[in-house]
DNA sequence: ACCTGAACACCGTTCAAGT
DNA sequence: ACCTGAACACCGTTCAAGT
C-alpha cells in the first residue's frame, strides 16, 4: 500500500550498513529476511527479486547466485515457513506431554493458529505461483519433517486407544486436510460475512477438529 | 512454456476475426475465455491483461473499461469458477435424490474432482495474489451459492437421521474445509511423494471424506 | 461508449565487466 | 567467488486521441 511511497527513506540505514564491505557476507540470508519482510506487509504476489534486492541493499542483479530465479527466492519461503510450523507444532503439543488426544486437538488448532500469526508467509508456502515445488528438495523435506510431527501425534493417540486403528499417515492426512482447509479459507478472507459462530480462525479450528475427532455420523 | 513461442502464429486468424468490426460486441467474455485458457494452460501467476487482451485480438489497453484492473479479472475468473463449481456440485448430486448420506459422500469427492478436472481454473479461484476479494460482491454472492449446496446437503442428512444434530452451517464448514483442503494440497502437488495410498486425489477424497464421517474416535 | 498507441514505472533474466 | 550496470522483453496503469 503506502508502505511502497516511504520505503526509500526507510531503508537508507539499512543500505548504508550493508555496503561497508563489497562482500556482503550473509547476503542469501538478508534477502531472505527481506523478502519475509515483503510476504508479510503486501502478501506473497508482491515478492520480487528486485525489492528483495533493494532492501539488503545490493543491485537488482546480486541475488543470481543465491537465488537464480524469483521461484527459487519463494521455495526458500516456504522451505523457512515449514521449519518455523514444525517449531510452532512441536512447542504447543510440548504443553500436553501425556495427553494424547488433547495435544493431537491442539496439533490441529496449532497450526491454524500460526496460519493466523504470520498470515502473509503462510499463503507464501502455499503460494500458486510456483508449479514446481516438488523439483527442490530442501522444501519437500521441510514439508515432510512437518507433516511427521503430526503422523506421530496420531501414532501416540492410537496407542493410548484414543483413535481408531487405521494406516497413520492415512489418518493424518485427512486432519492435514482439514485444518490446512480451514487455515488457508481464513488467510484468504473466504469465511467472512458467511454466519459461522465466530470470526476467529482459532476458534473455528477448535469445532472442526472436534467434528473429525467425533464424526457426523449421530 | 514453449507455448508462448508459437502464440503469435496461432492467433492470427483469431485476431483478423475478432478485428471485423471495431467494436468487438462482446469483448468482456472474449476476455474472459481468453483468461481461463491462460490460467489452464500455465497455472494462475501467468494471467496478465495484456496477454488476455491479445488473445482476443485487441489492443493492451483495451480491457480498461471491461476489467480495469488485473484484480477483476482474477475476480471474474474466480466468480465464474464459483458457477461452474456449483453446477459440478448439483450436477453430481442429483444421481443420489434419495441417499441422504450418499450425497453428501459424493459432494465432497466431487469438489476434489472438480478442482483436478480443471486444476489452473481452481487455483486461480483461490490465487492469493488478490486480497481483498470480499469487496467484489459478483463473486462473494457465487461463492456463497456454492457453499449453500453443502448446507442443503447437511440439512437433508440430519432429516433423514444420518448425520448428528448441531448448526448446519457449522457442520458444513468443517466438509467444505476437509476436502477444500485436500483439493488444493493436490493440484499444489503437495501430496506426492509422501507414502499415501493412492495418487489420484479423488480415490484419497473418497477416504478423507469417510474419516470426516466416521470421526477419528475409535 | 469503446478502442488505440504512446508513455512511464515496474518486473525477471542475461551478460559483459569489474573487485 | 561475488557483485554491478546496461540491456531486453515483459508487465500494469494512465491518458490523450481517435471512431
Amino acid at each position: 500500500m503506502s508502505e511502497n511511497e516511504a520505503m526509500p527513506i526507510a531503508r537508507r540505514p539499512v543500505r548504508r550498513r550493508a555496503r561497508k564491505r563489497y562482500h556482503h557476507g550473509s547476503l542469501r540470508q538478508a534477502l531472505l529476511d527481506s523478502a519475509l519482510e515483503i510476504v508479510e506487509e503486501s502478501g506473497p504476489s508482491a515478492l520480487s527479486l528486485r525489492e528483495a534486492a533493494s532492501r539488503a541493499g545490493v543491485s537488482h542483479a546480486a541475488p543470481k547466485r543465491h537465488f537464480a530465479t524469483v521461484a527459487d527466492l519463494y521455495c526458500a519461503v516456504a522451505e523457512d515457513g515449514y521449519r518455523a510450523l514444525r517449531e510452532h507444532l512441536l512447542k504447543r503439543v510440548a504443553a500436553h506431554p501425556d495427553a494424547a488426544a488433547q495435544a493431537l486437538a491442539t496439533l490441529g488448532v496449532a497450526y491454524v493458529e500460526f496460519a493466523t500469526l504470520k498470515p502473509g508467509r503462510f499463503r507464501a508456502m502455499f503460494y500458486s505461483g510456483v508449479t514446481d515445488r516438488t523439483a527442490f528438495h530442501p522444501l519437500e523435506d521441510a514439508a515432510g519433517s512437518a507433516f511427521e510431527v503430526l503422523v506421530d501425534a496420531i501414532k501416540r493417540c492410537q496407542q493410548a486407544g484414543a483413535v481408531r486403528a487405521g494406516e497413520p499417515r492415512e489418518l493424518a492426512l485427512g486432519a492435514w486436510a482439514i485444518v490446512h482447509g480451514l487455515a488457508i479459507l481464513a488467510v484468504d478472507h473466504q469465511l467472512a460475512n458467511r454466519g459461522f459462530s465466530s470470526d476467529d480462525p482459532v476458534v473455528l479450528a477448535r469445532e472442526v477438529t472436534q467434528q473429525l475427532y467425533l464424526g457426523l455420523r449421530p
